[in-house]
DNA sequence: CCACGTCCTTAAGATGCCGTAAAGATGCAG
DNA sequence: CTGCATCTTTACGGCATCTTAAGGACGTGG
């Protein structure tokens, strides 16, 4: 929608404290930023305005965050960026299966929430820009042409089996994003019991010796403990 | 067909959120849209005002949108953009299969879509202006002379049955991109049935002894397991 | 220090797809 | 009708792939 010089950020955090200190930080960066305290107002601003990221606090004093995500999730694509108390763990879970991008655990430092920010403004700006027509995917060595279906490292051919080549895809169209482990298993097998994740581990493990330059330390696909897992951009 | 100076689009959506939210994007740069949120007005609107382009949501109350896509197909190419909150494989492929020419998952931005219909208008454009493609093909020792109907392997021409022919044309035309067995069953026989996929490995197997050069370890044919079958360009 | 949970790694067994040959069916020319 | 070319069907061995299970590494909290 909006692809001006300065991006707008919308921030939903109800902590008057929290509230100041990120929406300065971002300020004093080149970004523009909306403040609201309710998830009400939240969709209303998302709806009029547009934002090019949101920042979201998932203890809200008037909505669940998870159903602000829902709601917006509906008809838009921006990314959501959510920040949550340590008690809040299972819902940082659902924040992301719900279709939020990325998540802070408070407390959390301000360099870490503008590399956060960067990285999905960047993933975001990609995916617009990317039309049918760009087939294409690179990070570092790896490359992956999705119209025939193969993807190379280094210019080699890997030979990847089928649910090799779907996780792969599934991380790279979803780069700098965190996936939980049920979003993963849903998308690839339809549906996904307790069993999926031992295989999953499993693919895991073979597509990193394949991809990887040093499969025992993986640098492109990284795992978070207890949530998911996530394609880094070299 | 209309080549006015401003595409006309007709939007065929039942949440009406989305149709207004959509339909205001493409409204605000320069489309002229109908709306309709059922699939037999669809069908009526595309037969009466011949739009440029439709925008397709498969979930309708009335048909099922498969239907719609071979309804309109069954007279007309214009560009088709399927919408689903459908994630499934399957789904995708059965409207692909159908005609359409590409696909959009809820949720989606506003930017994305706009690049879609912008690839797909200007592909629909190309093809109808495009009159000549061309005549020949070469890959490796392999030459294939669309027009004369035949095809050499190092010069000497190969004596190829009508089946093996197709399908090898149908691989060239399509040279580096995988092609699913459902694909070419359908595309060859016209109606795929399971066991057509016995059939198709034995013409694999006669069309390979005669164009490869090590049958037994087939360069020019590749098989992707569970998937399908790729010519590739040496 | 131990118990626990999560993840990593490996290897073996089960499953299903693919390649292959050969026999049977079909269609067409003479 | 007969022979030939082509297509379809059947059957089976081999192998790629997936699943399952078990043990080890690592960090965390009691």
């Amino acid at each position: 929608m909006n692809n001006a010089a300065k991006p707008r950020i919308l921030l939903v955090e109800d902590d008057l404290t929290v509230q100041n200190l990120v929406s300065t930080a971002l300020d004093l960066h080149g970004y523009v930023v909306s403040k609201v305290c309710n998830g009400q107002a939240a969709i209303m601003d998302a709806v009029s305005h547009g934002p090019s990221l949101i920042m979201l606090d998932l203890g809200l004093p008037d909505i669940d965050g998870i159903e602000v995500i829902t709601k917006i999730r509906s008809w838009s694509a921006v990314p959501i960026i959510v920040i949550s108390a340590r008690t809040e763990d299972s819902d940082k879970i659902a924040a992301l299966d719900a279709g939020a991008d990325d998540y802070l655990t408070k407390p959390f430092s301000v360099d870490e929430l503008l590399a956060r920010v960067r990285a999905n403004l960047r993933r975001s700006s990609m995916a617009s820009s990317e039309s049918t027509e760009a087939s294409t995917f690179d990070n570092g060595p790896l490359h992956i042409d999705y119209a025939a279906g193969y993807a190379t490292k280094d210019g080699r051919e890997l030979s990847l089996t089928p649910t090799e080549y779907k996780l792969l895809v599934l991380l790279a169209k979803n780069v700098d994003k965190v996936l939980t482990h049920t979003f993963i298993t849903h998308e690839i097998w339809g549906t996904s019991w307790d069993s999926d994740l031992a295989s999953l581990r499993v693919f895991m493990r073979t597509l990193r010796k394949k991809i990887e330059a040093d499969p025992s330390h993986p640098k492109m696909i990284q795992t978070h403990m207890g949530v998911g897992s996530r394609m880094q951009r070299l």
